[in-house]
DNA sequence: CAAACCGACGACGTC
DNA sequence: GACGTCGTCGGTTTGA
């Protein structure tokens, strides 16, 4: 039917669209969001697109709002309902869809896709090509001036060329030519175009043969009897402006040479994503790279075999070497890891391919030790092999309990992370789970539960090994995965190469060498708030006239609200009246009972949870704590710390800070403490390149100061304590990306007030509310926003109808790249600092507390690795403004501030 | 049948 | 805001 090298074919995506919602109105993702009108116009792009095979393809959709016609004539379409909203959700994704499979996608702003197509359509006629427009909408047939152009009708399905416009209109006669005026002549009730009053399709077509144009028709419109003369005469005068509304304008200036209208390769990593969140398995089928999105795991048959004697793991040894490469997994037995043997050790080779080394199997016979891990330590140290883990820090500190190191070592959870910190949680579980749709061995299955629950040592072997040979083999397919997904997104194998993969390797060294901390300060602390927690208990009890539990908010809320008939300031998300602290500060005002219950909570707070809790895990034979520094866990890159968690000791309060007295330097050593100062603010006028925040942090100036005089119009010398605080807290605000309601809050101020402040800071940093708005514009486009050094945060919940988790990505999406970003940069001083000082045993780091590092540093040299300390992370990264670290040296962590 | 265990909740420490 | 940890509380499971 067509010469495909020579065919233009354009799509009115908008008629599209509203035939596939209708036709497919069940349609809709697990969780309820609609996508028919998605999965219908996509059906029938590509129907239409592979029976054509057009050189040069074109979708057009109307754009928002309101266009030319309207100028012309305001009531245009004004009886138009409201778009559903299951349809006008679905339009942004599908045009971004649709862009990702490589179709050229049109929206011009100020007119409707008809002019576009029609415009588009005249411009290829002009250059010799056949014209093929598919759309529902028979106004279009306007457009069929000659042979070489036709309307394929979505409806019916049928072509429609200038031979058949009366069949198409249902009428006896009617030429292409004579489209406009018909239109003008019956009109439309639903675009509101007038027309002639009782005229519809027939009298049309017959005046039309008769006079053959509406001018004619116009200037004859005397000799026309009966009503519907009546009728014609009396819409004389509104003719004119029908005619100019049913009229396609085909001479827009679009700017779009038909070259542009070849078809792309497709955009995997946004085909992906957006088939992922609207669950578009078929449309991801035709066009993604299949092998990424679906499983691969099940392929395979699974051979996994328990290694027996030592001749059997020289034999599996010499396969590994030649391999060049394996997947290890270890189990150890339940305890910390500074004090954990390893149990059992699985070796993947290549897919369903695994062996079992049982070391300390209750219930085999297991491979002797020694011998066995000098077979594997010259395939662990050997930089040629490369060696997989599902949690490489994990692994290294197994290895380092039998006294082995690790060369060449990647980590599958860190890939996962880079990828997606969000997608799913960061353990191979969770991690095959979700990109594999593989389920591996339940835990609770293998261990039982509850006192029933057995350790992975009390397994029998053939157990074991199957437990333990699943992790190795997931890992190692799921590394091959990554290795495809990362290296399709160079910057986040960078991310993953250059940053998160060497980073695992100084937080391991950090957990191993862990924190002095002195147990006999946080005991004597500890006996000391005890004794003032039982004072203040027994004032509570003559208080409230009885005893109660200070500790149960339950306990206190029938104490305050119906015994004593406090009023009730606020509730609890589940509907009780709160007792928290903001609470008990405004009932303190008239009563004594809550001051002491405030009090009571802050004391035992730091007895519980720090000073009672860090000397319960003081290892006895190092006299350190040795936490864990979380890699995989925030969704901004942050670092997160636990057992202890390092990164919350108290600093604020007097008696708080007294507990950072206890970590000390040990003997002849210094603790070195370095913090970036406003480091997110630094980040904020970095990224946003705002000239006035800019300008504050290159003078040096006090940043909350600085943020006084510009929103409160006052001179640094005038600015009180009182501007200043509030100053402060509407940056932090700004780094937290708080909303109007958190700031009032936090300053006790209205609403209204609060919003204020944040306009006034908004006029006086433009460019601040610029790269907000920026960021959320991207995040829209992309699904997700990026940091300094590339790291992506995905926002899914963007695009929700959800208003309340639509906000709220919209928060992260301008808090992420900021947070992000100094996570980055500390990220990177940890590395740069620890390429100076890893193999000397005379400084160490030991701590991250998100803007801080800590040190300990042999005394007569601490000065000098101080400065190589600040030096290194105040040039981690060069931004537009500079990076600035305060750093002290002292014998605890409190003095070194 | 009491002790042990579990998950949800409220609260609060840091950045 | 994020994150981790504590104690309480009500419900369930467990082991003697």
């Amino acid at each position: 039917m067509f010469d495909a090298s020579r065919l233009v074919v354009l799509v009115d995506g908008s008629s599209y669209l509203f035939r596939a919602f209708n036709s497919l109105r069940d349609f809709a993702t697990k969780d309820g969001r609609p996508t028919g009108a998605i999965t219908g116009v996509m059906r029938m792009l590509d129907k239409i697109y592979e029976n054509c095979r057009p050189e040069y393809f074109a979708v057009v959709f109307d754009a928002k709002g309101k266009n030319f016609r309207h100028e012309i004539f305001p009531e245009y379409k004004a009886n138009r309902p409201p778009m559903d909203n299951d349809l006008a959700v679905q339009i942004e994704p599908l045009q971004e869809l649709i862009r990702a499979v490589g179709y050229p996608v049109i929206i011009w702003q100020g007119v409707e896709a008809d002019d576009v197509l029609g415009t588009l359509a005249k411009q290829a006629l002009r250059e010799n090509y056949q014209v093929l427009i598919s759309s529902g909408d028979k106004d279009l047939a306007q457009l069929l001036v000659n042979a070489d152009i036709s309307l394929i009708d979505t409806m019916k399905n049928q072509a429609v060329t200038a031979d058949k416009v009366a069949e198409r209109f249902k009428v006896d006669s009617l030429r292409a030519d004579q489209v406009i005026d018909f239109l003008a002549l019956v009109g439309d009730t639903v675009d509101n175009i007038p027309g002639v009053q009782g005229v519809g399709p027939k009298t049309a077509a017959k005046w039309l043969a008769e006079y053959q144009t509406l001018d004619a028709i116009m200037e004859n419109a005397s000799r026309i009897t009966g009503k519907v003369g009546d009728s014609l005469r009396a819409s004389l005068p509104q003719l004119a402006l029908s005619r100019q509304l049913a009229t396609i304008n085909c001479d827009l200036d679009l700017g779009i040479s038909l070259s542009d209208l070849a078809v792309n390769p497709v955009n995997q990593e946004k085909l992906e994503r957006i088939c992922q969140e609207f669950e578009l398995k078929t449309i991801w089928n035709k066009h993604g790279q299949s092998d990424l999105l679906s499983a691969v795991v099940t392929k395979t048959e699974k051979n996994y075999r328990v290694i027996e004697n030592l001749s059997e793991l020289r034999a599996f040894a010499e396969k590994i070497k030649d391999k060049k490469r394996c997947a290890i997994a270890v189990a150890t037995l339940n305890a910390h890891y500074i004090a954990s043997n390893i149990v059992g050790i699985a070796i993947a080779l290549s897919a369903g391919e695994c062996c079992y080394l049982p070391l300390r199997q209750q219930l085999t016979a297991n491979l002797p030790i020694a011998e066995s891990l000098l077979i594997l330590q010259e395939i662990l140290t050997d930089k040629q092999i490369q060696k997989i883990s599902d949690d490489g820090k994990t692994l290294r500190h197994a290895l380092k309990r039998e006294g082995l190191e690790i060369k060449n070592l990647e980590d599958v959870s860190l890939m996962s992370y880079c990828l997606n910190s969000t997608a799913c949680r960061q353990n191979i579980a969770a991690i095959a789970d979700f990109y594999l749709s593989y389920k591996t061995k339940n835990d609770e299955e293998v261990f039982g539960k509850g006192a029933k629950k057995i350790e992975f040592c009390e397994l029998d072997c053939d157990r074991a090994c199957e437990y333990l040979s699943e992790i190795a083999d997931v890992s190692l397919q799921l590394f091959d995965f990554f290795s495809v997904k990362l290296s399709q997104i160079p910057e986040l194998l960078a991310l993953y190469r250059d940053l998160e993969l060497p980073l695992s390797d100084v937080l391991f060294r950090m957990e191993e060498e862990g924190v002095f901390i002195s147990r006999e300060k946080l005991q004597e602390q500890s006996q000391e708030l005890a004794a003032e927690l039982e004072e203040i208990k027994n004032r509570a009890f003559d208080l409230a006239g009885e005893e109660f539990n200070l500790d149960s908010p339950k306990q206190l809320r029938e104490i305050f609200f119906e015994k004593l008939n406090l009023p009730v300031i606020k509730k609890t998300p589940k509907g009780e009246a709160s007792t928290d602290e903001e609470v008990l500060e405004e009932l303190g005002k008239n009563s004594v009972l809550p001051r002491e219950i405030l009090r009571h909570r802050t004391l035992s707070k730091l007895k519980n949870t720090y000073t009672d809790a860090l000397s319960a895990l003081i290892y006895p034979q190092t006299g350190r704590v040795h936490s864990l520094f979380n890699q995989a866990v925030t969704s901004t890159g942050r670092l997160s710390s636990s057992e202890p968690n390092l990164q919350n000791i108290p600093a604020r309060s007097e008696e708080g800070r007294r507990i950072r007295r206890a970590f000390l330097a040990g003997e002849n050593k210094k603790i070195i403490a370095a913090d970036y100062s406003q480091i997110e603010l630094r980040v904020m006028a970095h990224l946003s390149e705002d000239s006035g925040l800019c300008a504050a942090f290159e003078r040096g100036a006090d940043i909350h100061t600085a943020t006084a005089c510009e929103i409160f119009g006052v001179k640094p010398e005038e600015c009180d304590a009182n501007l200043r605080r509030r100053a402060k807290s509407i940056n932090f605000g700004l780094i937290y990306a708080m909303s109007a309601f958190g700031l009032a809050k936090q300053l006790g101020i209205s609403r209204t007030e609060a919003q204020e402040y944040v306009d006034l800071y908004f006029s006086r940093y433009p460019r601040v509310r610029e790269f907000m708005e920026e960021k959320r514009a991207q995040a829209r486009e992309n699904g997700f926003v990026s940091t300094i050094f590339s790291r992506r945060i995905h926002t899914k919940d963007i695009t929700s109808r959800d208003a309340r988790r639509r906000s709220e990505a919209e928060r992260i999406a301008v808090n992420a790249p900021v947070q992000g970003s100094a996570a980055d940069i500390i990220k990177k001083a940890m590395l740069d600092i620890d390429c100076e000082i890893a193999d000397s045993r005379d400084c160490r780091m030991i701590m991250q507390v998100h803007d801080e590092l800590v040190f300990e540093v042999n005394a007569d040299r601490a000065e000098e690795y101080r400065e190589i300390i600040q030096e290194k992370m105040q040039n981690a990264l060069r931004l537009n403004v500079p990076l600035i670290v305060d750093s002290k040296i002292a014998d605890n962590w409190e003095e070194a501030h």
